[in-house]
DNA sequence: GCTGGAAAGTAGCTTTTCTACACTTTTAGG
DNA sequence: CCTAAAAGTGTAGAAAAGCTACTTTCCAGC
């Protein structure tokens, strides 16, 4: 299901010579289209009823019904948020929704390439190993230490580190049944390569949470692959660290599942210990 | 504009018996309601032709053609991500799209709910201050670890942590031209309430992002309000805490606008900066 | 200028949606 | 416990909207 009004931009002019005065009037205020009836449509276009339909036949549609219940599905949303860069002048009621935007198109992105095989593989590997180790270097140092957060909560012993050295330290004396988890947007970073190098050496396996086709995807033992969304736009940071902090919501509620029969007391109970912190006073 | 789905689940109890029948059989298969004609719905549904019209009009819509629109609107996007709770026997192909529509779903509320005076005030705030202290307490560490990264690669002076102790030692000797960030999902976490009150003492600025009408939110200089989505779905853990991440990038990226003049050429020095840890090779 | 075919229009028909009104069930008051 | 109002539901038929068969018009190539 394609978006109707870029296919009606796309294949404007395939179309004929009336079938486009009614293409050019839905381009114009397709709102408004939706609640015109056919008649009043084809008297606004200066055309015949048929043309309306033959219009959007021409679509692909089943007939005006089928087109207005897909030209509302293409405005959902308001503000398309594809080819919404932040400007200079932006306000924030500009800005604030374009980055909101990108950070959704970020996760759509994610959604529509979700590999099954591959995440159900790498949950096993989760909830099958003894301990997990956490790696990320700058950006993707939150979303490591996001995912020890996770993990700690389901019971799986996790550290996270954002230091080369120490996790080195910590790599140099896993064992076979644990696990490194690496995070990198571009998965080029030196320090993150050498560590897998080091943790395959080692024979610890490795899961990565990084770019498809980068060596740091290579040299793990199972890669989720995420395309980095940087540089597309200087003025929106980080929409791909986003769509990472998903994936590992999406591992973490694998391993809740794998532990079915005490998963959900097991996080009622870390619920309970986390309560007392908390004051109830309004 | 609503998401009718979502209005439709939180006012089912609002509707009459036959009523409730009939978002009973719209919450069931939307998709499938779109292509059936009223009497073949009012059919389905075990009601009358009337019925299915007045369920429309209590939903706020002029009639089935407006709702039906409007459903389709709501749908965009594939699959319904709103009334998707992960079940026990979801396979990764079930929960994986529903984890992420959970995010999604978030950050669309986000974008709804948008109060772009209180970002400008805000933006303005963090663009003033002489340094930065973030503090974010379990799942909200790596919120604030997020931003301090982001802020230092806007050269603004940012230190982070989520040690209550050292966060007081910190704050003790903070300036008025100083701006302490508190992260709080709840808005009720005990050490980040004290945290707050002793910045007040000092007279620094607090600028919170947590829940609406908590105390954390009626301590704050500034409160930028974030409806927490927890404890709806135990398996869909900490969505709004991507709805944190997504604010504090919209924050970062007024206070690069801000710095407008040369703005991009600072990120443009960050990013060199950081490039030669980076490999190439592959 | 004629002809074949595509594009557009006319008029009427079907489907779909909606409304007026009648009947039933529930609720509140005496 | 009865009654009356109110809310909910259904029947039937009117109104609107969408669609189709067929006719007319326009245009390119012979």
């Amino acid at each position: 299901m394609t978006n109707l009004l870029a296919l009606l931009r796309s294949r404007a002019d395939a179309l004929s010579k009336r079938e486009a005065a009614v293409a050019l009037l839905v381009l114009a205020d397709p709102q408004r289209v939706l609640r015109l009836p056919l008649d009043k449509l084809a008297a606004e276009a200066g055309v015949s009823q048929p043309t309306v339909i033959r219009f959007c036949r021409s679509l692909g549609c089943d007939g005006l019904r089928d087109f207005k219940l897909r030209l509302a599905a293409s405005l959902a949303g308001g503000v398309p948020y594809v080819h919404a860069d932040v400007a200079q002048g932006d306000g924030a009621l500009a800005y604030g929704p374009k980055v909101i935007g990108a950070a959704i198109a970020a996760l759509h992105a994610v959604r529509d390439k979700f590999d099954a095989a591959t995440v159900e593989r790498a949950v096993e590997l989760l909830a099958s190993s003894r301990q997990l180790l956490l790696f990320g270097m700058g950006g993707s140092g939150p979303v490591a230490l996001d995912a020890q957060h996770k993990f700690v909560r389901l019971d799986c012993p996790a550290s996270s580190t954002s230091d080369p050295l120490m996790a080195r330290m910590m790599v140099s004396v896993m064992a076979t049944t644990d696990l490194l988890l690496l995070v990198s947007n571009t998965g080029r970073t030196i320090p993150t390569l050498e560590l897998a190098e080091l943790a395959r050496a080692g024979g610890v396996k490795i899961l990565a949470l990084t770019a498809p086709h980068s060596p740091l995807a290579a040299a793990a033992t199972i890669a989720l692959e995420i395309e980095p969304a940087e540089d597309v736009d200087l003025y929106t940071p980080m929409a791909s660290r986003i769509a990472h902090l998903a994936m590992i919501d999406v591992l973490a509620t694998g391993v809740a599942l794998r532990r079915d029969t005490d998963g959900p007391a097991r996080l009622m109970r870390v619920k309970d210990a986390v309560r007392s912190t908390r004051t109830l006073d309004r």
